[in-house]
Parts: C-alpha cells; sequence; structure tokens
DNA sequence: TGAGGCATCCAAAGCGGTTTGGAAATGATT
DNA sequence: AATCATTTCCAAACCGCTTTGGATGCCTCA
C-alpha cells in the first residue's frame, strides 16, 4: 500500500500510509487514531478495533523517525565496532555476540546501529552518535586493559554497557564479562592437578583486558602450586591458527618443553593440535591442551566427549544478557551501573591426560 | 556541551544543541544557520564563517531524526540476518562483509542498521523495516537458490542489492558475487591436470546459491575432461570443522579414494587437513586440497607459499563494493539494476601436488 | 531619480508523529 | 431540570530540521 507523493523540490517519492491519511479515510482526528493503536484509554473500543482493522489492511506502520523526533527517544542502540588499520583483525566473536545482542533488540522493538570506524575516530563515533541523536545507549566492544572510552561515555552522560571489563578504573560503570580469571586459573589448576608443571599459555594480545585476566589466572595457580614462571612459556598475539601452531613447535624446541598448553581461542587451539599432530604427538596423551571456546556456531567442541576440554562460555548467551542490561538502563537511567559477571564452565573433553615424564633435550 | 530541557510529560532529557539554539546564541534565524552549515550560496562568507566557528564550538551535530524527517531520506541502510532456529549457525563470512559494508557506509555519512530475526520472520522484517521509513534501502545476505527476497524487495520498492546471487529467477535485480563456478571449475581443472581423477567436493549447504554453482563447476570440470561423477565424493553440510575431519576420513575409506579434495571454506579444510594427518598421509604429497578462501583476517592464509591452494576473494572487499553500489542505487534509483561479478585468484600453495597412485582397497 | 538586480537574511510551512488542553455528548445525580 | 462527572473525540502545539517564498537594503544603470 503505497501512494506516490510529491515532496517539496519536486522529487517524487514512495511514501508508505501516514497516520493522517490513515485517520482521513477513517474520518477520525490523528489524535484518536494514535491514542487508538498506542492502547490509551481515552477511546471507544468499538472505535479502537475498526483503527486497528483499518491500520492492519492498511500495513500502517509509523515512520520511526517521526515517532522518535515527538518521543524524544530513538529506539535504538548504537555498536561501534573500530577495525585497527594496523592489525586488521576483524574479532570472530563480534559476529555471535551482535547476533545475541540482535535477537534482544529486536524482541524489544529497538533498532541496532552498527558504526564500523577506524579506531583512530572511534571516539569521534561515539560523540557523533550521540550528538545526532541516533541512539539511546551504547554498546562497547573489546575493552583494552586501560580504556578511556568509559571516561568518554560517562561524560557524554549517554547509557552505555560493556561487554567485558576494563582495569585501572576506579569510575563505576556497567559491564557483563565473563570470569576470565577464575576460569584459567581453574583450567590452569586442573593441569596442574595432572601433574603437569610446564604449562604454556597462548594468550590474546595483551592490551586486550579478557587477555590480561586470563594470564592473572594463569599465573595465580602457578604461584598457589608453587610452580615458576617462565616466560618462554607465555605467548600474546592477535589469535590465528597459525600463531598457535608456531607456539606449539617453538615451544616444543625448548629445552624443558610444556607438557600442556592453555589456549585462548579455538581457531588457537586448533593450531596447536596441528602442532602437535605434525610432531607425532598425540592430543591428551603426550600434550594435553585447554582453550577457551566462545561456543561459536561455526566452531562447534561437542558431542559424548568434546574434542578439546575447555572453559566454555556462550558469547552469543553474553550478547543477548548484555543487550538486555543495556535496554533496562536506558529506560532507566537511575538504575546506576549494572553489572554481570558469567562464569565459565570447565567442560572436560579429550585433549587432556595426566602429564607424562619427558626425556630432557 | 548540554542542556537539560524538560520535555512535554515531565521526563528530563538530556538533549544537544539545536539548530535553534544556535542560531539563537548568534542572533541569527534558523534558516541562516542551516543554510550556512550545509553550504548554501545565499550566505555571506562571514556569517557562514561566524556559523561554522560557534557549530564547531558548541559540538553541534543536527540531529539524525528531524534531518531526515525533513528531507526524507533515512541515511540508513538496512542489513537483515535471519537467524535460523533450525541450525544455528551465524555464517562467519557475515562478520568481514558488515566489516566491509560499514566502512563504505560510514565514509559516505550512512548508518547501518542491523535486524537479526528469526528467519521465519524475515520477510516482516523487510517490510517492517521499509514501512517505517528506518531505512533507504537494503542488503540481502546468504541467497537461496530459490529466494523469494528478489520478489519481495521489488514489490515494496526499495533500493536493494544481493550479496550474492539467485537462481531460476527472471526478473532483474542487483547483486555482487563472486565467479563461484567458474572459480570451482578452474580449481577443479588445475587438480586434474596435476593427474587427479578421484576429486571429492566438500561443500556447503545445496539449498545456498554458492554452494549450487559451485558445484556445477566442479561438475563441468569433471565432465570436460570425461571424469564419471560419483556421488560418494560429494557432500553437502553447515561448513565446520568436524565435517570437514569426517569427510576426510569416511572418503578415504572407500575402495576408490579420493586424492584431492575440494573445499567451500578454509574450516572445512582445516578439517580435511586434520583428517589427512590422523590418517598419516602428508599434505599436498599423498593427497591435494584446494579450498575457498574468502580472505577472512583471523584465518590467514598467505605468507610465501601458503598453506593452502585455494580460490580466494575478500569477502570483506565485496562487502566494500556491494555497499557501494548499494548507495548509488539508493542515490539513483533510475539506474536500473546494477551487478558485479568479481573473478577469485587461484593461489598456489602448499596443499596440491600431483596424483600419487593409489593401492586399490 | 527610479527601476531592476543582487546579496543577505528571515518567517512560516512542512516532514509524521505525540501530547496538551479543551469541547461535545452522554449519563448519572440531585 | 439543572449540575456535574465521564466518555470520547479533536485542534493545535511541538519535536528539530529543511525549504519555499518573500523582505530588506544596497548597488548599478538608464
Amino acid at each position: 500500500m503505497h501512494i506516490i507523493a510529491p515532496i517539496q523540490h519536486g522529487l517524487i517519492l514512495l511514501m508508505s500510509v501516514t497516520l493522517k491519511q490513515l485517520a482521513g479515510t477513517l474520518g477520525l482526528s490523528p489524535t484518536t487514531v494514535s491514542r487508538a493503536l498506542n492502547g490509551f484509554p481515552e477511546v471507544n473500543d468499538a472505535t479502537r478495533k475498526r483503527v486497528r482493522e483499518a491500520a492492519e489492511r492498511a500495513n500502517y506502520r509509523p515512520n520511526t523517525r517521526a515517532k522518535s523526533l515527538a518521543t524524544g527517544r530513538a529506539q535504538a542502540i548504537g555498536h561501534v565496532i573500530p577495525v585497527s588499520t594496523s592489525h586488521e583483525i576483524v574479532n570472530p566473536v563480534f559476529a555471535d555476540f551482535i547476533a545475541g545482542a540482535g535477537e534482544t533488540y529486536s524482541r524489544a522493538g529497538y533498532e541496532m546501529v552498527l558504526r564500523v570506524v577506524p579506531d583512530a575516530d572511534e571516539a569521534q563515533a561515539y560523540r557523533d552518535l550521540i550528538a545526532r541523536g541516533a541512539v539511546d545507549g551504547v554498546m562497547v566492544h573489546g575493552p583494552r586493559q586501560q580504556d578511556s572510552r568509559v571516561a568518554l561515555l560517562g561524560e557524554l552522560e549517554v547509557p552505555f554497557m560493556f561487554h567485558g571489563r576494563t582495569s585501572n578504573i576506579d569510575q563505576p560503570y556497567s559491564w557483563l564479562d565473563i570470569n576470565n580469571q577464575r576460569s584459567f586459573r581453574r583450567a590452569a589448576q586442573f593441569l596442574i592437578d595432572l601433574g603437569h608443571r610446564r604449562i604454556a599459555l597462548v594468550n590474546g594480545l595483551e592490551e586486550m583486558d579478557f587477555a590480561n585476566r586470563r594470564r592473572n589466572g594463569y599465573l595465580e595457580a602457578l604461584e598457589h602450586a608453587g610452580i615458576a614462571v617462565d616466560p618462554a612459556l607465555m605467548r600474546q598475539a592477535e589469535m590465528t591458527e597459525p600463531y598457535g601452531y608456531r607456539a606449539l613447535i617453538e615451544m616444543r624446541k625448548l629445552p624443558d618443553p610444556p607438557t600442556a598448553f592453555m589456549a585462548s581461542s579455538m581457531i588457537v587451539a586448533y593450531g596447536l593440535r596441528r602442532g602437535l599432530s605434525d610432531l607425532g604427538l598425540k592430543l591428551g596423551r603426550d600434550v594435553s591442551i585447554i582453550t577457551h571456546d566462545d561456543d561459536l556456531s561455526y566452531l562447534p567442541n561437542d558431542g559424548d566427549v568434546p574434542m578439546f576440554t575447555a572453559t566454555k562460555s556462550s558469547v552469543r548467551e553474553a550478547g543477548r544478557r548484555a543487550a538486555s542490561m543495556l535496554l533496562r538502563l536506558v529506560e532507566a537511567p537511575a538504575s546506576a551501573p549494572l553489572t554481570e559477571l558469567m562464569e565459565t564452565s570447565l567442560v572436560v573433553g579429550a585433549s587432556t591426560g595426566p602429564a607424562v615424564p619427558q626425556e630432557s633435550g
């Protein structure tokens, strides 16, 4: 149901039915139609029914822009995705997180607006999004250990939510995170309990807050067990498969090689596994691996006995929850900082086993 | 620069500077300020300068909703991401494609609005997005062999763009695709030239148009070489690592096993490689693999000699191009269907070599 | 000197909704 | 029968911007 409406400078635009038109055909005022559709009490039931049916028939939808101009609420949430020009990685967990968040937004009648910007322009993107009134709140991705975005967004006085946390900030803010530290402490402890003493950590970039916390958990477990920390067993980089592969090959060449590896992502674990296999070592018998598993749908790690022992937490579910927290914040800004720390579950798979004595190199 | 403005029903909202306020402090009319900022000629250079500086100082940004209400253009593009409830896969190429498209939108001053909906509600999502005037155009993801969305969007009279194509449609529409058929024909031909006669195809779901075209290319090459098609060597499924692994293990058990495999994605190729390695076979010597490589940043396949021989095409670049085609369509709807067929490049890596005679099972 | 042309600016009318502040009709109450 | 409360509806203002259609003042030129 479209009509052709000439607009001001002579352009011809295709427009959907408007409230006014709908009111016109019904012989009612726009006021009444608006109230009928929005469930206000001061309208006759019969009238309301008539209006609803007409709206249905005409496939009427209120114009979002007009509506939010009038109400002052954008009914939209902003996500700013910085793409760094230095390391061109598009974080694969974004997709699942966004899918989860998007489900929540859709159900709640919110739009999701995405801005993909060079990371140098990120702050500007937030400012712009907010100054233009394009969104009611923003979600923050990929927090660093030290992240200036808490201060920035606090200043902009907009509801915001971090997926993950940042360190060295006293100012309270809202976040949803997994318990990275506890998760990796526990995983390391699990390996220690199996008799491993040489445990490698193949981590993500340590400027990322999650990586830092995982390392802390790892270090805690070692310390608790009285195992000396060996920097040669700790790596951090962009989490790719070849990175995992190289880490394994190179570390296994050490005089006193690790018997167990902890990986920060499934992709890295794939690389480790390939390295093992190239060295003729058997996963879970000769060498153990525990990986973090974000439960990405295209990297399944399930079955009766999952391939990898893993600290598992669905990033998609995190997206759902973070989104609904943010919506709560938007609808009641007073409700101050909201935080949630999700625990991961340690899923025991086929990739771990007791430490075997190594012939010394 | 914020002011506290009381709004109608007593809520207190934080608002940015408005045109009217800016005009007020400058002692000018909103008209003049608007024109000064939008570069209209009928304003004194000195005045324009004064206005620009004041706007800068006040961090003024025109309210998007008001602006687009007035102009009738949303300055936004919609992406609908269907998440099927049956197979819960969030396609990993979405992320890179969207990153690419997003870059283009940002530069052009367009917003990207994402709707994540259960696939049953997809049509409704398009209708809704358009009826509400929330977007000026839409991008269509993951086309099937038979896709009703061409008809739907044509009916809705909105500029739209397919990432990929659909088959069995006579109606013209705009799309950007890679030459899947030629790509896989060429890859298969490459393997045939190396002496392979038993070539497996480990494909994506065949309801997806890309998978269908790849199969056609594969079949063409076989036929051209007079090689009989063996259904036992053709698989289609959601593209995960375990799927690749199982395909390899099971097919290698066949009486007359394939000496080469073609994979529809890097992830599947990872699975194939693992299978090989478990069977003690050497990649590129005992068995060859060619995979399609979307050039995802976290699945790198480069270096002097890439790990995999691959048909390579950056899906991120596809996103950039598709987006700019869509914007062209939005800005000049008359410019009818725009199409682009990107060729992939066949990158020769370490995963292919001459066929070796197999001991018959 | 007066008409015409320019350069600058502005008031007001939209865009498509929501919300305020009545008004008219109906029913209940005294 | 007059008063008052309810119910049901509507006119008009407003959200923040753009655009139309002047208005004003100054300069130029016949």
